[in-house]
DNA sequence: CTGAAAGCGCTTACAG
DNA sequence: CTGAAAGCGCTTACAG
């Protein structure tokens, strides 16, 4: 199992270790021949750079750190592959771990990626406390967070999220097109940076049409499946009077379209829905939920390069904040109701 | 942004290399007073290992490799959580690689892998060319193989797996304790031996009851919704004569049910079906698709605990096929016929 | 109980 | 164009 280094290829082409060396680094100092006759020989000892030795000379691994709350979280996988996708082809290979968001696991993760001499590192992250981890450690090293917006309280934080106020115009402008005039947004939290802004841009967009949303707050930290069932097993025990329900995320979305089959309301018929994150589920047959896509290909892109930057440049000092254009995605929940404009 | 190195640490306690490196370490050659001395003035300067020149030394990375085709793929994002979850209770931490499938990746992706010393592989596929990828580097490093069994055709590699026979029995069974005569199977892939071994299974039970199945085979190389989508298209259009079916996975079977959908066909009060894999999608409201069970994080776990064990003990000549029973999870979308059975 | 020395596998000035 | 030497940050026999 011992395996062959550069010092039995050197001992086989007769050479020493540094030619050896040059010959693999592509050095142009080094003849023709002797270069290639050493690749031959590489080849067929089946030699390989050991990345550790190489990366402590060169104080650089060419390795990410990526930390997600949950790989299972479709948002997160998908963010996932495109970072990792998108690393490797710029020659960096990424280093996932799932936080849980879990404060104790996230420290030991920082820990172990610093630990492990990570050229940079990207949390990706929709909690506000993710603000603190980027501060703590963004001394320490590269880092950008990913899904937050950072930009309003100016904190000295590189970050890369999608436009969460023109997603809300969006969903707005796309509602009101369809002659939605009643209106609810559901699963409002006003602890998270992400909820108010895209819920600013919802409202604004409405205000301008003289229309004023009802509003339902999520009184819970997360936004899953099953808070959006609760929340809207509540709502429809009470009378009806809106024509179309906005919800803040994708997974609040499916809670309501299940809360809507056990009451026996129809999405789109009785009740036009609309959601925002565009996760795969969305996509599925049967549930079809027209919503507001925070294009992952482009951001998990977007803090790559913004990362890769950084470590480029070496520049300390300085903080971006990037900001994605969402997209509408149109399916069948939702519907005009008479009033509908023409224009859209 | 240089950090703080053992040498540091060593001049302010005015001590040698050796000495910190121990006191570290947690050896038990040496003062108790030195050594908290020592941690103390780690912590003071935030010093941390640096895990390059830490493996090196000690040819060691304890981080382990695992190749999935996709992260976003919900079977494989559940495994690589469990892997990764289980890997770093038990002191490792794993480098995830999506290799899409492509045969030139997956061999650069082994590439890396073994460049960077992961300490062993795991590759989660279910493809049968998997098998040609173990035997190539397994010689080079510990490997299992997660998701495709490989036991009956003797080959030398470690694996484990579902019980994929034992699933389809599960399957056969279920369905005929619900007093179903007409089954389908649908998407049979004679080429996949997990696919074989799955039908297999299913075909035997249903035959000690003397009911033989109708076959719908899979020209295609994979099982996604579209495929199940696209078989059941066609189904739809001829007479129906049979009261279920079982889907081959999770996949086809919701690609079943759009199909049926759009063909205004009920499920289950037209036609009862039942997947196989259990990914979360399944589970999902409006989908709750009675399915087969693989038991996801069971897997993971028994895949990380046989890699570490074949570390741990350096022995390259055994090989060992494990494999989980599976577990049957009924949903809502199999009903009995009037002829059920009222034992099961 | 502590330190000096060698070495893990590599790269890179510095000579020649 | 090539080699000897030093060094990346650590660990571990070997002395004392």
């Amino acid at each position: 199992m011992r395996r062959v280094t550069i010092k039995d290829i050197a001992r086989i082409a007769g050479v020493s270790c540094s030619t050896v060396s040059r010959a693999l680094s592509g050095s142009t100092e080094l003849s023709e021949s002797t270069r290639s006759r050493i690749l031959q020989i590489c080849r067929e000892e089946g030699y390989r750079v050991n990345a550790l030795a190489r990366s402590l000379i060169c104080s650089k691994t060419n390795v990410l750190g990526l930390i997600v709350p949950e790989v299972t979280n479709p948002f997160y996988s998908e963010l996932s592959l495109g970072v990792e996708t998108h690393a490797r082809s710029l020659g960096y290979n990424v280093m996932l771990c799932n936080s849980l968001n879990d404060p104790k696991i996230t420290e030991e993760l920082f820990g172990f990626l610093l630990s492990h001499q990570v050229d940079g590192i990207i949390l990706a992250s929709s909690r506000n406390d993710s603000i603190h981890w980027m501060q703590q450690y963004s001394a320490a090293l590269p880092a950008v967070l990913l899904g937050t917006a950072t930009a309003e309280n100016g904190a000295e934080v590189n970050s890369v999220s999608v436009d969460n106020q023109a997603g809300g115009r969006l969903a707005a402008e796309y509602l009101l097109s369809l002659g939605h005039r009643d209106i609810l947004y559901l699963g409002y939290r006003p602890s998270s940076i992400t909820h108010r802004l895209r819920f600013s841009g919802f409202a604004e967009a409405l205000q301008r049409a003289g229309v004023q949303p009802i509003v339902v707050e999520n009184p819970a930290d997360a936004s899953s499946i099953t808070h959006g069932y609760e929340l809207s097993r509540q709502l429809f025990t009470k009378p009806i009077h809106y024509t179309a329900i906005f919800a803040a995320t994708d997974s609040l979305a499916l809670g309501v379209m299940q809360a809507a089959d056990e009451c026996h309301i129809s999405i789109p018929d009785d009740i036009s829905l609309l959601g925002f994150d565009n996760i795969i589920y969305s996509s599925l047959p049967k549930i079809t939920l027209s919503t507001v896509d925070q294009r992952k290909p482009l951001l998990a892109q977007a803090a790559v390069n913004l990362l890769t930057n950084i470590i480029d440049s070496s520049e300390r000092d300085e903080f971006t904040h990037r900001l994605i254009r969402p997209t509408l995605i149109t399916r069948s929940s939702c519907r005009e109701t008479g009033n509908a404009s023409k224009t859209q």
